[in-house]
DNA sequence: TGGCGTATGTGCCCTAGCGTACAGACTTTA
DNA sequence: TAAAGTCTGTACGCTAGGGCACATACGCCA
């Protein structure tokens, strides 16, 4: 019955469409509950479904030597998982797991590929999406290099806690050291100095933006940037 | 007399077009000498002319905090300069300067986008490319991560013989620190390094390749893992 | 309530790469 | 041919973060 939500969706990328044309997708969408830690989609391997986060967000990890690996995009409802096949490629570039459990809209790839073709301003909106997400790329690329682990820290909670909506999320140390490409330990001691300072609490997993305009302060210049590329581009 | 090439033309993403459809766009197409170092796009701005590398060879970099930066794409000539048109957006994200000097083609934004609303199998091959650029700038965000400059320095000279198509070409110490995000001292130790081991000579910027296997043993997988990329998109 | 699994905190040594300064070698120009 | 500019090599102390081992704390379940 609530498979199909009320009109608008509470994707943002959806909403932004025609009522006429944000209607149609919607009718092939069904509505599913996306749990913490499942992978989605598995790197080089054809994508499955296409998700249109509602309040779940979604991390893209790309593998590195085999075992570790680096997060390269976040997804939320912003945004949207499967955007490669409007390139016309339905192989996944990245590995997609879920990193906030919540809902999401999920459309299979050929239905999505059918409303791409007919639906002009689903097309262009996408692509805008793409672009953003190509330049939030290589800001995450450029950040790993040259900032702090703590920085860094902060830069992924804020954006997280845009995508989560709620002050308290779900995510354990070594969660965020596979993510961010570092030591467990190097999390838990900057985790421990957000903490001092009294901008995050932290308690097995369950993590607390108890200062948000502070928590800007220690993040690094990135996450500004991010925001406006999205403004500009994506904004209204 | 020579502004128009004989077909087909020397760049592999527009030889990989129906000869009706490549003429067309050669038609509108220039060919300019791009110089050693010269800026063409500057991030943020909006996109002058779009060009199709042959023995030319240009460097995407991100800026970080002002001065410093990161290179985030090479294009030779198995790409394009100007992909984001493709997704409606006139604005570079990135900064783009010449690291091999050389010959490319060139066209204006109006009659690109002329050509590309006119070509479907246009449309088709840089949609493609753009998959590629995507997974490469991932790897890249995780090659800068993880792996040690003597091997990110293998990788990149591999890249750029690729694209020179010579065994030797002009890059110093200090342009190489800039690309690859790291101290000009750091360039000189692993260019040693490499230079001890007898597979590149180096002298006052121009550097030869001496011995490729060699190279690509001391390069990161992240070489390999590119070329395949794109020869599974691109590859005929 | 005791035991086990999971998550976080601490300590210690090690290394790659940074910041800085300076010296030597080559090249261009006057 | 001398001077100035450019490029490469060397040296030294410093720090962020890696690798590893282990200790503690919390929570679930028998």
């Amino acid at each position: 019955m609530s498979s199909i939500p009320a009109v608008p969706a509470a994707n943002r990328l959806l909403n932004a469409l025609p009522d006429s044309d944000r209607q149609h997708l919607l009718a092939h969408c069904e509505r599913v509950n996306l749990s913490f830690a499942e992978v989605l989609y598995l790197a080089g391997t054809k994508i499955p479904h296409v998700y249109f986060p509602i309040d779940s967000f979604i991390s893209l990890v790309t593998p590195v030597d085999g075992d570790i690996g680096l997060e390269v995009g976040l997804i939320g409802d912003e945004g949207i998982l499967g955007i490669t096949l409007t390139l016309g490629v339905d192989i996944a570039p990245f590995q997609a797991l879920v990193q906030g459990a919540g809902s999401a809209l999920r459309i299979s790839v050929p239905l999505f590929l059918q409303e791409l073709e007919r639906s002009r301003p689903l097309q262009l909106e996408l692509k805008r999406y793409l672009y953003v997400s190509m330049s939030q790329l290589a800001q995450t690329a450029a950040c790993n290099r040259f900032h702090l682990v703590e920085a860094r820290l902060a830069r992924w909670l804020l954006m997280t806690h845009d995508r989560a909506h709620a002050d308290t999320f779900h995510v354990t140390h070594i969660f965020l050291a596979y993510i961010l490409g570092v030591r467990r330990v190097g999390i838990t001691k900057a985790a421990l100095s957000l903490q001092e300072q009294k901008l995050i609490s932290y308690r097995r997993g369950d993590i607390t933006v108890l200062d948000r305009g502070g928590l800007e302060g220690a993040a690094c210049e990135c996450y500004r940037t991010e925001r406006d590329t999205y403004e500009r581009i994506l904004g209204t």
